[in-house]
DNA sequence: CAGTGAGCGAGCTTCCGCTTGACTT
């Protein structure tokens, strides 16, 4: 009886039901071996190497030393199943670069000669049968790009981490995908820090037709008022722009002109507005849709999630693809014709392709699995319930008509000064019946029916006074869609990405945002002086191409490895510097230097240790000084925090006890330390 | 002579990516 073995456990379910009797179908639970992480993995006969901590001969080839992985059981029952089958093998490993690499480890493993590989696109009776009449031998070339990508990774992050354990002390982490992503915050906070705001002024007034409307002075004189895009980061006016500026002397003088004068409509401008539904779910769209939506952070939407695709609701959580099935275009299409009818339904079937050019599509957009059920008659409830509704009115909206509208501009003159005031309105619904995702314009409004040359009295006039505000502040979805954007990290690990980040206490999340804490910010900028490389997304989008090319038989492994090891990020680590670095704090007349993992903050005054709650955005004229005169407390500026959910706040507490900086090195043994960083956040969430 | 504590030195930390349960507090 012949074996065809997957990764997931649920997908071999799936298709045991569909091949019957005559197939076993087996899980392999992902990779099923690896390099060594720990000295405890490194067999005996290698321990006394000198490449053995990498799992890396690099003299000899870049040879990796692969070792099982813990799931003993897995391989034992693997082998015995393989014995049964009389080694007639399927390896239907996911259809990506790290699936090739599952097989060949499997047939390796195993012990498969002429294995078979078989790849779908789609979990279908007809596509898995269909791939199982044309098996293929392993494709090498794409097996030898995977272990290029594997032991490039290995190289930089464990080349890379000793020197923070050296330079910054602790337990510190560097790599290809973390320092990256660590340095895209620590940009933007460090904009947000040296971004001097702007002082611009809006003016609004009531039009007192009927019934009345809200117009904003535009111009004076024919001169656009300023607005806070008239300004740079630096405070400046942009150059060659030419606009009024108020103060508040002149804007009260303003607000006298207009009270009371009469306007007169000069210009009626119509456009008609359409609106497409967004596409079906990505791992990175669902983050931040629950995250703007629910409010739930990337670890919760990850487990109600899989929970979600373990109860056979949702298709496979980790993807790339927004694409959806036949039978799932099929099944979203006969749902929206049941709900809002035939009319309801775009003319033709929507498919989406993704933009991301690093994209593998192994996988199926997430959308409801098996028959589409309805929210209302899955029996789930909480986040879980919340979640599949998103999942679901996605999905189905995808199917569904634009929307339509028009926005109307509208013009007014009142003596020298031009006012103005927008409106829309759908005359479509469409999608939004279902899915709304309308981003509100506070300027928007309805519009009375108007006529050009008409005239009002304006009333009420109101002078405010406004700041342009920094660069937003990353939230969890925003980062993981960043990430995506930057090309760096996949599906599977974007969670574990941040989770990392906030595990070694390089961020910290506050009121739903991610902040980057003084270490983090010293670790970016470390890096970025001494290995600047490391840090630039475009390592990644790079080495992409390269692995392209060698899965393209166009480039040698052996020549891609010493080009950007040997002769590129070898030398830089060898030549980095390793004291404790002082980094200029952005913004301000000070430095922070760390050393053993703690951050000081010198300034002309003196100098203090800064407690790990603290973070960089919390510096400024008061706390400083109470900083060094060691009386800051606390919660003293961030008690504002929005608490509109108290079931499921804060990682806050957890996070930060594994990672204690250590202080006293002898207290903290290895065993212990690790015990509590790599359970320690997890655990402590359901007591 | 046994027990205690300070001080010293050795060993350890770490990557990315693929998949789920089995463990405690």
């Amino acid at each position: 009886m012949p074996l065809l073995i997957v990764e997931s456990p649920k997908k071999a379910k799936q298709i045991a039901s569909y091949l019957g009797r005559d197939w076993t179908v087996k899980a392999c639970f992902g990779h099923v071996r690896d390099l060594p992480a720990t000295k405890a993995d490194i067999p005996e006969k290698y321990r006394d190497q000198a490449w053995a901590r990498l799992g890396i001969n690099v003299d000899a080839g870049y040879t990796p030393l692969y070792v099982a992985r813990a799931k003993t059981g897995v391989l034992t029952d693997l082998r015995a199943a393989t014995k049964a089958a009389g080694g007639d093998v399927y390896l239907a490993s996911d259809p990506d670069r790290e699936g090739e690499s599952i097989a060949w480890h499997l047939s390796v493993v195993l012990g498969l000669k002429d294995a078979r590989r078989v790849t779908y696109q789609e979990v279908t009776k007809t596509a898995i049968q269909k791939a199982i009449q044309n098996p293929r031998p392993i494709n090498l070339a794409l097996v030898a790009a995977q272990e290029s990508r594997r032991i490039l990774d290995r190289l930089a992050g464990y080349g890379v981490s000793p020197l923070l354990w050296d330079a910054i002390g602790g337990p510190q982490s560097a790599g290809r995908v973390q320092s990256a992503a660590l340095m895209l915050l620590a940009q933007r906070e460090q904009s947000r820090l040296s971004f001097i705001p702007s002082a611009y002024w809006r003016v609004t007034a009531r039009v007192g037709t009927t019934p009345p409307f809200n117009a904003s002075v535009q111009a004076i004189r024919g001169l656009p008022l300023a607005t806070a895009a008239s300004f740079t980061a630096q405070g400046q006016l942009k150059e060659g722009l030419e606009v009024a500026q108020l103060d508040a002397q002149k804007a009260e003088g303003l607000r006298g002109y207009l009270e009371g004068r009469e306007a007169e409509i000069t210009s009626i401008e119509v456009s008609p507005i359409t609106r497409r539904p967004p596409p079906p779910f990505t791992t990175s769209s669902l983050q931040q849709a629950a995250g703007a939506r629910l409010h739930l952070g990337v670890e919760t939407v990850t487990r109600a999630a899989q929970s979600l695709y373990e109860q056979g609701l949702v298709t496979y959580i980790r993807t790339d693809s927004p694409a959806l099935s036949d039978e799932a275009l099929q099944l979203a299409r006969a749902a929206v014709a049941e709900r809002f009818g035939e009319d309801a339904l775009s003319p033709s079937p929507r498919q989406y392709a993704t933009r991301n050019s690093n994209a593998q599509e192994a996988h199926e957009a997430i959308r409801p699995a098996g028959a589409f059920l309805a929210p209302e008659a899955t029996g789930l409830n909480g986040d879980e319930l919340a979640l599949y509704t998103l999942i679901y009115t996605r999905t189905v909206a995808s199917q569904m008509q634009d929307a339509l509208g028009e926005k109307t501009t509208i013009t007014l003159q009142a003596g020298v000064v031009t006012l103005g005031a927008t409106g829309t309105r759908l005359t479509r619904r469409g999608f939004t019946a279902l899915y709304d995702d309308d981003q509100k314009d506070e300027d928007d409004q309805a519009l009375p029916a108007l006529t050009v040359g008409q005239r009002a009295p304006l009333s009420g006039v109101k002078a405010e006074e406004k700041k342009s505000s920094a660069p937003a502040r990353f939230s969890e979805g925003s980062f993981v869609q960043l990430m995506e954007k930057a090309g760096i990290g996949r599906p599977s690990t974007y969670a574990s990405t941040l989770k990392t980040l906030l595990s070694r206490n390089y961020v910290a999340i506050r009121a739903r945002k991610l902040h980057v804490t003084p270490l983090g910010l010293c670790v970016a900028l470390y890096l970025l002086k001494q290995l600047p490389q490391l840090v630039d997304a475009r390592f990644t989008a790079q080495m992409e191409q390269d692995l392209d090319a060698i899965a393209n038989g166009e480039l040698k492994r052996l020549d891609y490895l010493d080009r950007v090891w040997r002769d590129a990020l070898k030398p830089a680590i060898a030549g980095a510097q390793r004291t404790s670095p002082r980094i200029k704090v952005p913004g301000r007349e000070a430095v922070f230097e760390v050393r053993d993992g703690q951050v000081t903050l010198r300034t002309a005054e003196g100098a203090a240790l800064l407690p790990v709650e603290l973070l960089p955005e919390d510096l400024d004229e008061r706390s400083i000084p109470a900083l060094l005169a060691g009386t800051w407390k606390p919660g003293a500026k961030s008690t504002r925090r929005t608490e509109e959910s108290p079931g499921r706040a804060p990682t806050a507490p957890a996070k930060r006890k594994g990672s204690t900086t250590p202080r006293k090195k002898r207290d903290s043994t290895a065993s212990p330390r690790k015990k509590a960083s790599t359970s320690g956040t997890p655990s402590r969430r359901k007591s």
